[in-house]
DNA sequence: GATGAATGAGATTTCATTCAT
DNA sequence: AATGAATGAAATCTCATTCAT
């Protein structure tokens, strides 16, 4: 008796309700400047509730992390059809790739700059996706360079250093999407920036540095 | 010898010292995690002096911006020679980039990730630097294209969106130092990924999006 | 017994504990030289829970004068009877002042000394209550003239600077209460002084300044 | 060589100008709120020259007490003739008081306020004064009396208590200087209220508190 | 006569976290 | 399922004070 004002609410719902909160306060003031007040207030729950679901702030950072990761990793692969030729499938990955981070800004935030700037634990959490995403457009650069005729120019490590180019491009345009309005026009810059490149080296034409020091 | 603390140094050189451990203690805690008493202690001095010299956290993170901001400019303006091409001008500033950020990854991680992700204060100390940067690729691109014949087919917007995205992942890049060793290298896997693409879009060959949803 | 602390008790009763131990100490040490520290100890609580309370030093400071000057106020209104004629109001208002200043020397303490003397925000604190004491001792004085015969000698003007003086008098020698043992011989002697005077100037007797410089 | 930028000075010169620094930075902030910095800074030299001539912030409080005590007694002292009648007597010096506390009020707030709010150490410093004045007042109320005929009906013990009362009216006008604009309205309205009385009680006329309860 | 360099100690305030109900 | 009451530990920052010159 007595106590007890807010509404009753399955665990389920109420975590969801946690981690919004939490991914928001945490884009919103980094990771360490985030208070549990805060989250527990923007929660609608009080600091005892959240502690006795998501157990320790550091649980709670990791749960979103993995959250978010999901989600995105989810978005880029209901995207992509494997039946169609690589090009098409890299173009439809990165348009959903900058969907996701246009309307998920806070989420990006987390995963990108937050997961990455508090120590290892988070890091290794975030990295996980990454490399996850980095061998699929590795998959798909191979496939492609098998496609054209010029394929044994292109080792297999070269090709990794590129798809981690290609993301690590990817990832700064996502960062500045206030400065880059639409997802789509992102998407074909970076096409533009990164396949036209990447075409060219296919076919054989190398870059190479200048001679002289 | 070791231990004792030298003592009575002018105030220049303490300045530079205490700037120093915050560096590389902000890069290895992240900022708001950084305790003043563990840079006053790896500085060598008592808090305080750190405070009459520095003025507050914030002040000193600002410091540190500002320095290491200023040393990644001065070091890329003197490795490039204006006399030279546009591409070989590149070429040298990137591989200065990566050479700068190589050899102190902590002022690096200051500049990139810490200033980012602690408020719009320190992010856009860190911007006024970017976008100088910025501007001098998009030079460097546009005074290419006017050596190129096809110039007419880049508009200017697009000229400084691609350089928007060879700066970002030229960024991207740097992050990952750790996992590609030397900056000749990643300035070279930057340049095949990049100028073989800006190449091959001066050329006039774009890459455009596919027709069907 | 003694020693343990008790625990768990309801907000408003820990609060008026908190205020307890903060004019205690505020009065023995003077505002600034108190300590959070030792006002949460007297009180039998740690600091956070003082500042979850009171919110911060100087909002505890304006809680304690808030308080004081509410209690004082109530005591001496409660020792007026409005039906009485205007010199008895005022001994029974000046006894129950002096009374309330003997028995509760920490908040006079703070509300006469250390709430003039640190700073202007808590001074307009303490002299709103002030500013009502000379009020009513001001409408006292005029229905006291109204009384006597001589009233239209007595200027409004002249009457509020009396209302001053006895107010001024009374809590000086409130201030000076270790030395004037009892609250009626306090009251007996600012009659005497003040009343005699003021029966004085009704009669029509004034002072005058003497002639040469 | 190197160093001293400021005018050499005498000695005393100095020091006068660090007591006149500390008035007034203590009489703004309070003393315990007031830095030896600002001090320092407002009197135009380094701190250290402080601590050289005044030794520790409680030193100069104190030399600050005795120096403004000094000269208010001496105004006063300066005002009062002797020779003439004790009434005149009481105007006068009544009149040098208001006078002096006007043109000085920081002096007067650290004499009356600060000096009582900060420890019983630097209170009995102003009380000393405090005391002298009670004890003039008083043989100046004597005098009066012995100058009427009913001084019989005034014991001593009375005559002090009165005279307590007096300085006590005085210093709480003295305290709203900016209420009472001019030192002679001050004056005036101080005897009116206070000599008035005090006509009435030597002529024989005491007030007596009421019978019932 | 005068100061730049330096610090030990302690101030207010906030945070993640738990207990009792 | 949920919360009001409570705290240990640590953060930023300031102050009176001294040393070496």
């Amino acid at each position: 008796m007595g106590g007890g004002r807010t509404k009753r609410m399955p665990r389920a719902e109420r975590e969801r309700q946690m981690l919004d909160a939490a991914v928001e306060v945490i884009a919103r003031h980094g990771y360490t400047a985030a208070s549990m007040d805060e989250i527990a207030e923007l929660a609608g729950v009080s600091k005892p509730l959240v502690y006795l679901y998501l157990n320790s702030k550091d649980d709670l950072f990791t749960a979103c992390i993995r959250r978010e990761a999901a989600a995105l990793t989810e978005a880029v692969r209901a995207a992509v059809r494997p039946s169609l030729p690589a090009d098409r499938q890299l173009w439809d990955g990165v348009q959903a790739f900058f969907t996701y981070t246009t309307e998920h800004p806070d989420g990006w935030t987390v995963l990108h700059l937050q997961a990455r700037t508090h120590g290892p634990r988070f890091a290794a959490e975030a990295d996980a996706m990454r490399a996850e995403t980095v061998a699929f457009v590795t998959r798909l650069i191979a496939s492609a360079a098998a496609e054209a005729h010029g394929s044994r120019d292109l080792p297999d490590h070269e090709i990794a250093g590129l798809a981690a180019a290609l993301v690590g491009a990817a990832e700064s345009l996502a960062d500045r999407t206030n400065t880059t309005p639409t997802a789509t026009q992102a998407a074909t810059t970076l096409m533009n920036f990164a396949w036209s490149g990447l075409g060219n080296l296919m076919s054989g034409n190398r870059w190479t540095p200048p001679g002289g020091g």
